[in-house]
DNA sequence: AAAGCGAGCAACCGCTCAATG
DNA sequence: ACATTGAGCGGTTGCTCGCTT
């Protein structure tokens, strides 16, 4: 049973070719993402609604990093991976420059792998992976039961976070970076919608004139990537407007650089008090802790203002993700990563 | 040089969820 | 309250490429 095919009907499939790329981009620059029924209506190009979504928010959308993860990003995964499961949108918002199929990829071909031999390994010395409330599980012996705690444990956490950054923010609210982050912690923390936010107002917007660059510019870029590169990796050469690069090698920069602000210190105390932390010194408040920081929300970030992009790019861990690899060092140490 | 094989990844499929009438 | 429909998510497939034999 179950529905019929969205768009089962002279469809075309298959890897999408630069042309596409081109038209659908520069459709979305024009009317933003969203009302992805009207995309090829409207486009004229013959693929499925979805098909246009997925590869918007998988490859062309802007500021998406994309292979060469980073070893803490690498641990991010397996530690939300053993919190959350399989919940690769969920595990994506915690890595706002990561698409959730990435992360999906990334686990399946590589870490599971590399996880399971790691377990093997180490199965005859015992159990490495419980202890405690720990237990962090991998998809093959992950516990339901513990996930399930530790979902609770996770979603009690951040509320609590919400509450106290909420009291801790209170007298200054409207002006400071905090307010953005909490306004974001504030929003769906699985980030399922496909709103943009708009970072000032913190309201949701489909109006992209500050989401985008002028659509010529931008096709200019995707066609001068396009031409560059070679017929390989011409369907690349959409995602080089965004990312500079078509190969993982290439264009990646993860620097450790750090930012903080007068209100970092106030929240580094609120959230050491609450998570007991010691040490905040890599906390940047801008987008942290903010695992509802929606891609588009990257997105509307990187066009408008690449700083800020590049302030997500440089990020250190944050306080949650410090949290994540903290909270399990032990594990992980006897996994040997 | 060519065939075989495996890894990586883009894309599809089917399902669920949420919004709307 | 129910049906319909669009959007999103996770599992899976199949293609491509590089390495090995």
């Amino acid at each position: 049973m179950g529905r019929p095919p969205c768009c089962d009907k002279g469809v075309k499939k298959g890897p999408w070719t630069p042309e596409e790329d081109i038209i659908l981009v520069s459709y979305i620059q024009e009317h933003g993402p969203g009302n992805w029924k009207a995309v090829p209506a409207n486009t004229g190009l013959s693929r499925c609604s979805k098909s246009c979504r997925l590869r918007w928010t998988n490859y062309l959308r802007p500021g998406i990093k994309r292979g060469n993860f980073t070893d803490q990003e690498e641990k991010m995964i397996i530690h939300l991976q053993a919190l959350l499961g399989n919940r690769w949108a969920a595990i994506a918002a915690y890595l706002p420059q990561r698409t959730d199929n990435d992360i999906k990829n990334y686990w399946n071909t590589y870490l599971k792998k590399k996880l399971n031999k790691k377990l093997e390994a180490g199965s005859d010395q015992g159990s490495l992976l419980g202890g405690g409330h720990n237990n962090i599980g991998f998809s093959s012996v992950s516990q339901p039961m513990s996930r399930g705690q530790w979902e609770r444990r996770l979603q009690t956490d951040i509320h609590m976070a919400k509450k106290a950054l909420s009291e801790a923010l209170s007298p200054n609210k409207a002006s400071s970076s905090s307010s953005t982050l909490l306004a974001e912690s504030n929003s769906n923390l699985s980030n399922e919608n496909s709103t943009f936010y708009n970072s000032n107002t913190n309201k949701p917007t489909t109006t992209q004139s500050m989401c985008y660059a002028s659509s010529a510019d931008n096709i200019a870029r995707l066609l001068k990537g396009w031409m560059k590169n070679t017929p390989k990796s011409a369907s690349c050469a959409a995602s080089a407007v965004t990312q500079n690069s078509c190969s993982s090698s290439e264009g990646i920069t993860t620097t450790k650089g750090s930012t903080t602000s007068t209100s970092t210190v106030e929240l580094s105390e609120t959230f050491e008090s609450l998570f007991g932390y010691e040490s905040f010194d890599n906390y940047s408040s801008n987008s942290e802790f903010s695992p509802s920081l929606s891609p588009e929300a990257t997105l509307f970030q990187d066009e408008g203002k690449p700083d800020i992009t590049t302030g997500l790019i440089d990020m250190p861990f944050s306080l949650f993700e410090k949290w994540l690899l903290d909270v399990d060092a032990g594990s992980q140490e006897k996994l040997g990563f």
